[in-house]
RNA sequence: GGGCGAUUAGCUCAGGUGGUUAGAGCGCAUCUCUGAUAAGGAUGAGGUCCCUGGUUCGAGUCCAGGAUCGCCCA
């Protein structure tokens, strides 16, 4: 035994060569994993997959880190299970594939969860505890559930090396991030600017637009229509706004200089909107009495609705200004809002910002002063209605955006940022993502696509605590600013020496002084960076490249393979790919793989307050982790939403695995008998192979070059329904058909006819060879089954094979793909059904055998029938086949066009083709073709040929015969059930009772019995007929027949056989000699 | 308000480039098979393929509009 797996000692020895290690029962699962896991840790198979291929071509992979602050979900189990299964795949092809894990340690969740353990809240908080101590706690948070991660990852087979996993927290990988940033900034890409940025006041940082992303939520907000009293006439412009707040802010009102404005009398006041909107702003009565173009409206000066603030207070133009909603004339408060900045440039007017960045108001506002601006909405649009101001106020339902993390929601405020300059590499990046494999495909030109074209550059600062320094120092005379790029370099310009063990985050690098040209000291901008930025590094930082690659990441860059959640298409897909273009003008992946969202059976999204979650470990105890696999691979596209649920778990482990795993347990059950049959017999000679043989391996071959093809393309789903349609194949039609030849031969300890023996040897080998390959073919997906079934029918026989199948190689098909063998199965497939149909219609049970069965179909049905004709009639319990391939007999036959074939040539002419097929004679017309002619019909006025693959027939019955029927196929028997058969049937049914009482009493298959028999006459005379036949099939030793047998013995059971009264009582036999 | 995706049997999902009778599994009913099975087989019930128009000899499939749900953006 080259590789049993420690704890599987229980074994069941055969005589006839070779062990064979018992088969864990379905219910026993969870434990047999287990057992493969200690085997992977004992043997330290995944690092031997790696180092047996160290010198082959890499196939490279990125994690994409989580975040080990919060325990996993089974969101991340969908996401681990497929970034396994292509490593696996291009291990198994002969791919060196190095997979190192990553944890994402920095950045405002882990803040906010600190913030919440201490009970603080703010960056004022933060500062009084301590940002040493602060960070040092954020620095314990990021592991905090790094233990259940690793766990969870090994218990669901995720092969990843958690040893060298990076960390973007560490020392090295902030060193290489920093000489990222350092050549950015020297290559002028990195730069800073006073912009309009979304701003979360509650963690006092901005955002980038990829955070804001996430952010969006639909909440109600006040919407105000506000009077703007001009200082030259006795009229109001009409202003909207949904940010009352930024009212005291107002610098300038903007039109559009092409749109006509409307004065309009309104009760005893004038009204200045936009002429297109006046319905609609004011009412179906309101009337312009004057309408002129918006020039003229601009320089006209109003009074502020605020006037605590100096300002221009006059009319502008503007060209984002539009008709759509509002009231055609905008508030702007250039501190607020990104087209308002842009106005003010252009129009040279102050920006003035009375709000600080904790979100409250300034003194700049008097009374207001201190007041968080949002909460401070409704008491603005109070003070605005009291000085008679406010116009209307309403409610407007919209979506805003929300800090990502905090759920504040987010301010469009002012305020200088570095920014990296992205726009710059905008064509280069979307060439780039042109060359990229997206699954699906829709998202290279759709999200993503439109996300690079509409690329601004990345606002990279931010204004915390945890997160990697940003490294730049500004000198305080002549405010130059440099970047640092190495610890080298910052030990050597720093004024004071730096320890040994150096943390570069934030406090102790905000104390590291250096020395500008000019003499003046230069001290560190003091934000931190996007965390983004951290795991969009990995790829060179988790190799600390250049320091530690000579400058060279050949075969690290780029991944050949990454897999995310779609929700990442602005995160980390983006990330990476700015990134690698900046840096090294080349894409960071070229294939990815998009996932959707697990939601619960309802379609609802799981969440905790809904109490619809499922844990992952719910079903990793319940149904293991290849059934968990099984499903989130094979279920459906990755990209659509999961509806996840136990059920749906159970439905494809019922589906697949357990049918898999009952067709294995039969092989090693009949096998491991005595006079088995062990792998060491070998292959049989191909002579010895019957039909279904090379059918059954014409599959196999088909179905490895179809998985093979599917996991090139990153189509698990697809690879996943050809094993299963494959081992459906294999359980229903080749075991079920072959039953038989597993121990013919053996019955009662006889010696095997030679013959017999071949033939069993040739099913044994078939499928054994179907089942290891599927094995190999399957361990990708279900890493812990295929490794049990690889040990029990190849490692446990054969020293030489590899110890793990994931050390083996992937096979390769065998080139007996043989189509017409496998065309001939299919319609004796349907023959056998069609034929059941008829017996069931007749109610004929299929233990009745009967005379004959005729099959009606074209010649060239029953010639590939013809090659499986044994099975047929085997499987219809039948003396005889016979074919009728005459059209006219047995069944009548209707013919129709092929549409397919003959639309296209006959086009708007197929309701006249139709009418005249309708009128062909079908029989004498299929007769025709079966005997290769062609028929003539008239297609307005003009004759036309058709051939016999222009018309499709359907086959219904005449009278007289039991005939089941489907599309071209018909099938007969013979009902007639003569003395013989019926004493046949009997016989049949004495054995199946027999059975059934040998498996009531706990017999095993191979024990022999003796059987003593008792009956109605019919049944005696059914004993008498057939009793070497029941003896041979129940495995007894001794038949005997007699009158009220005793009842004595291990069992005695009496009963009804088709209307005969039936005894029987069996005892254990002597074993054989 | 824009973009993308989804909508097919009670449930979960398939349905290259249009082809007339739309499938599978689960579940249900009836029957059946069984020296592997937590199995298997047969039959049946169960469908306005979201709706409305259009193109076409022919539309689940293509086009336009709409509905509902979801995601993304503004």
């Amino acid at each position: 035994m080259a590789a049993g797996l420690p704890g599987a000692g229980r074994m069941s020895t055969g005589t006839a060569g070779g062990s064979w290690r018992e088969v864990t029962p379905a219910g026993e699962w969870g434990a047999m994993e287990e057992r493969v896991l200690a085997f992977w840790r004992e043997r330290g198979i995944f690092a031997r997959s790696l180092s047996e291929r160290a010198a082959a071509e890499p196939f490279v992979f990125y994690e994409g880190p989580p975040t080990a602050n919060g325990r996993p979900g089974s969101h991340h189990v969908l996401s681990r299970v497929f970034k396994d299964i292509f490593p696996r795949f291009q291990t198994m092809r002969g791919r060196f594939v190095d997979r190192r894990g990553g944890w994402d340690c920095h950045g405002l969740p882990v803040e906010i969860e600190v913030e919440k353990r201490l009970g603080i809240s703010g960056k004022p908080q933060i500062e009084a505890y301590g940002i040493a101590e602060f960070n040092a706690l954020c620095r314990e948070s990021v592991v905090t559930y790094l233990d259940e991660w690793e766990r969870l990852t090994e218990r669901i087979g995720f092969w990843i090396d958690t040893d060298r996993a990076y960390r973007t927290m560490d020392t090295d990988y902030i060193e290489s991030v920093w000489w990222s940033l350092a050549e950015l900034y020297r290559r002028g890409l990195l730069y800073r600017s006073g912009k309009v940025v979304p701003y979360c006041p509650r963690c006092g940082t901005a955002l980038s637009s990829h955070e804001v992303a996430q952010g969006y939520q639909d909440v109600d907000d006040p919407s105000v229509f506000v009077r703007f009293r001009l200082t030259d006439a006795d009229e109001s412009l009409l202003v909207w706004t949904t940010t009352p707040w930024t009212l005291p802010a107002n610098q300038a009102a903007a039109i559009h200089p092409d749109v006509t404005y409307a004065a309009v009398e309104h009760g005893d006041e004038t009204l200045i909107v936009a002429e297109p909107l006046v319905t609609a702003v004011l009412g179906e009565g309101a009337r312009a009495v004057r309408t002129f173009p918006g020039t003229e409206l601009i320089g006209r000066e109003y009074v502020p609705p605020f006037g605590y603030i100096p300002g221009a207070h006059r009319v502008v133009d503007a060209d984002f200004v539009t008709t759509s909603d509002g009231t055609g004339i905008v508030h702007i408060a250039p501190a607020f809002g990104e087209d308002d900045m842009a106005t003010a440039r252009r129009h040279d007017l102050e920006a003035p910002n009375p709000v600080g960045p904790d979100g409250r108001f300034t003194d700049a506002v008097g009374p207001w002063e201190g007041r968080n601006v949002k909460e401070a909405d409704p008491d603005l649009i109070d003070d605005l209605a009291g000085r008679g101001l406010l116009l209307r106020s309403e409610i407007h339902h919209h979506a805003y955006p929300h800090c990502w993390r905090c759920g504040t929601p987010l301010l469009y405020y002012a305020k200088p940022s570095w920014y990296i300059r992205t726009t710059d590499v905008r064509e280069r990046m979307l060439a780039l993502n042109a060359s990229i494999g997206w699954h699906p495909e829709r998202v290279r030109d759709g999200r993503f696509g439109k996300w690079l074209e509409g690329n601004v550059d990345w606002a990279i600062s931010r204004d915390r605590y945890w997160g990697t320094p940003l490294p730049l120092w500004r000198c305080v005379d002549c405010d130059v600013v440099e970047a640092v790029g190495s610890y080298a370099e910052l030990r050597e310009r720093s004024t004071t020496a730096l320890p040994d063990d150096f943390d570069p985050h934030r406090p102790f690098v905000d104390d590291v002084v250096l020395t500008c040209a000019c003499g003046g000291a230069m001290h560190r901008e003091p934000e931190v960076i996007d965390v983004w930025y951290d795991s969009g590094a990995m790829p060179f930082a988790q190799e600390h490249h250049p320091f530690a690659t000579g400058g060279d990441l050949t075969g690290r860059v780029p991944a050949d393979f990454i897999c995310e959640a779609l929700d990442q298409t602005r995160g980390w897909f983006y990330s990476l790919l700015a990134e690698s273009t900046l840096l090294f003008d080349e894409t960071a992946y070229r294939n990815v793989v998009c996932l959707g969202l697990i939601l619960d059976g309802d379609g609802q999204k799981m969440s905790k307050t809904k109490g619809n979650v499922i844990e992952p470990w719910t079903v990793l105890d319940r149904q293991g982790a290849d059934a968990f696999r099984w499903y989130l691979l094979t279920a459906q596209s990755p990209w659509d939403s999961f509806r996840f649920s136990l059920d749906a778990v159970d439905d494809a482990m019922r589906r697949f695995l357990l049918t898999l795993w009952n067709t294995h347990s039969f092989l090693v059950t009949y096998a491991s008998l005595p006079d088995g049959w062990s792998p060491a017999a070998g292959r049989p000679d191909p002579s010895a192979l019957r039909p279904i043989d090379r059918w059954i391996l014409s599959r196999l071959d088909g179905t490895t070059t179809e998985v093979t093809e599917r996991l090139e393309a990153f189509d698990a789903t697809g690879a996943g329904r050809a094993i299963e349609s494959f081992t459906d194949d294999l359980s229903n039609w080749y075991v079920r058909a072959s039953r038989r030849r597993f121990w013919g031969g053996r019955r009662g300890g006889d010696d095997p006819d030679a013959a017999g023996r071949a033939d069993a040897d040739a099913a044994f080998a078939t499928l054994h060879e179907c089942l290891s390959t599927v094995a190999l073919l399957v361990a990708p997906f279900c890493p812990f089954v295929a490794e049990e079934m690889h040990g029990t029918l190849v490692a446990d026989h054969d020293p030489g094979a590899a110890e793990s199948v994931h050390l083996a190689a992937w096979p390769v098909a065998g080139g007996r793909r043989d189509p017409a063998l496998e065309a001939a199965m299919a319609a004796a497939r349907e023959a056998v059904a069609v034929g059941r149909g008829a017996r069931a219609e007749a109610k004929l049970k299929v233990r009745q055998p009967l005379a004959e069965a005729v099959v009606a179909c074209p010649a060239a049905v029953a010639a590939q029938i013809g090659t499986l004709v044994d099975l047929v009639s085997e499987e219809l319990n039948v003396r005889s086949v016979r074919f009728v391939t005459d059209p006219g007999e047995l069944v009548e036959v209707t013919l129709k066009p092929n549409y397919r074939r003959l639309g296209p040539r006959f086009g708007a002419g197929m309701p006249a083709v139709a009418a005249a097929v309708a009128a062909l004679p079908p029989a004498e017309t299929a007769r025709a073709l079966d005997a290769g002619g062609t028929v003539e019909i008239v297609v307005d006025g003009a004759p036309a040929a058709l051939g016999s693959d222009d018309l499709l027939r359907e086959a219904r019955p005449s009278e007289g015969y039991a005939v089941g029927q489907d599309a071209a196929l018909a099938v007969g028997l013979a009902t007639e059930i003569t003395h013989e058969l019926r004493l046949e049937a009997l016989a049949r049914e004495i054995v199946h009772a027999v059975q059934g009482a040998r498996r009531n009493a706990g017999l095993r298959v191979e024990e022999r019995i003796a059987l003593h028999l008792d009956g109605s006459g019919l049944i005696r005379e059914a004993i008498d007929a057939h009793r070497p036949a029941i003896a041979a099939e129940t495995l007894a030793t001794s038949l005997s027949v007699s009158h009220g047998a005793p009842f004595a013995g291990i069992l005695h059971e009496e009963a009804i056989l088709d209307g005969e009264p039936f005894a029987l009582r069996l005892d254990r036999a002597e074993s054989p000699a």
